[in-house]
DNA sequence: CTGTTATTTGTTATGTCATAACATAACATC
DNA sequence: GATGTTATGTTATGACATAACAAATAACAG
């Protein structure tokens, strides 16, 4: 449905490196990981990190200042989507929901107030973290 | 119903330069103002803020990595609150929403997931400042 | 009142997240 | 190959947040 992005070098960096952890990270832990690679300043990762979060690829925590690559099981990318996020192993799961969606779009309607984005994220504790074995 | 929370001296001042711009501030912005009145490290304000923040009295906007009043026109001091944030004018709106929480109640519940917090915040334009006048 | 404990405050230094500004290189398209 | 556009490299700086320790103050039992 949407066009191959076509990543550039630094963009394809980025996102492996994202992938690879599957946990959140920060704009200056992916610089540490990438430093090998010839990535030196945190622009590049930010410029990075922008042109995926844009194409939908990686996501933004706010409640973290971090990014995670996205998890893409579904698809999702037209619309609002939630994160769980476990404080304990950093596991981020993304759900949709749209309910949840429209409940927001129907207050801002109410409201006269025109939605940009959208954050919904949860903190909390995991599945797995919950119940260790 | 929840009791008289007390306020320390830098708590009254930071909350008092929360109410008076109404707006959200940042940390700094709040020392800034309070300079005068002998606050003279983020750290004064930060701590402020936590204490202020845990008794609902002032909020914290994650994708702003600001601090905005309480509103309180309503009781909803349990429970989840959304905010609608005017990128225009920077005014916030609080709204709490029962079905959202419940929407995320129900994930979490399926997904053995435990929240401790949560986030809802929308980033647009709000009435006023879609229709000028 | 007095000693003890817990909380709050003051202060310095540092750590972490993000962007401004400007120069250069790569790439398309005519 | 000139031109406009997008991507990069680099340095410096700005903005947000906390660590660590010392001093003052509040709370409270004896
Ligand atoms: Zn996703
Ligand atoms: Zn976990
Ligand atoms: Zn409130
Ligand atoms: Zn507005």
């Amino acid at each position: 449905m949407t066009e191959p992005p076509k990543l550039t070098r630094n963009q394809d960096l980025v996102l492996g490196c994202l992938q690879k952890t599957g946990t959140p990270m920060s704009a200056y832990d992916i610089l540490g990981q990438l430093k090998a690679d010839g990535i030196k300043a945190p622009l590049q990762v930010y410029r990075a990190l922008d042109k995926l979060v844009a194409a939908g690829l990686a996501h933004r925590l706010e409640s973290l200042n971090a990014f995670v690559a996205c998890a893409g099981d579904e698809c999702h990318r037209r619309g609002l989507i939630a994160f769980a996020i476990c404080e304990t192993c950093g596991s981020v799961e993304e759900f949709a929901d749209a309910v949840i969606r429209q409940r927001l779009d129907g207050w801002a309607e109410e409201s006269g107030f025109h939605t940009h984005s959208a954050t919904v994220e949860l903190r909390g504790t995991c599945a797995g973290c919950t119940r260790p074995h």
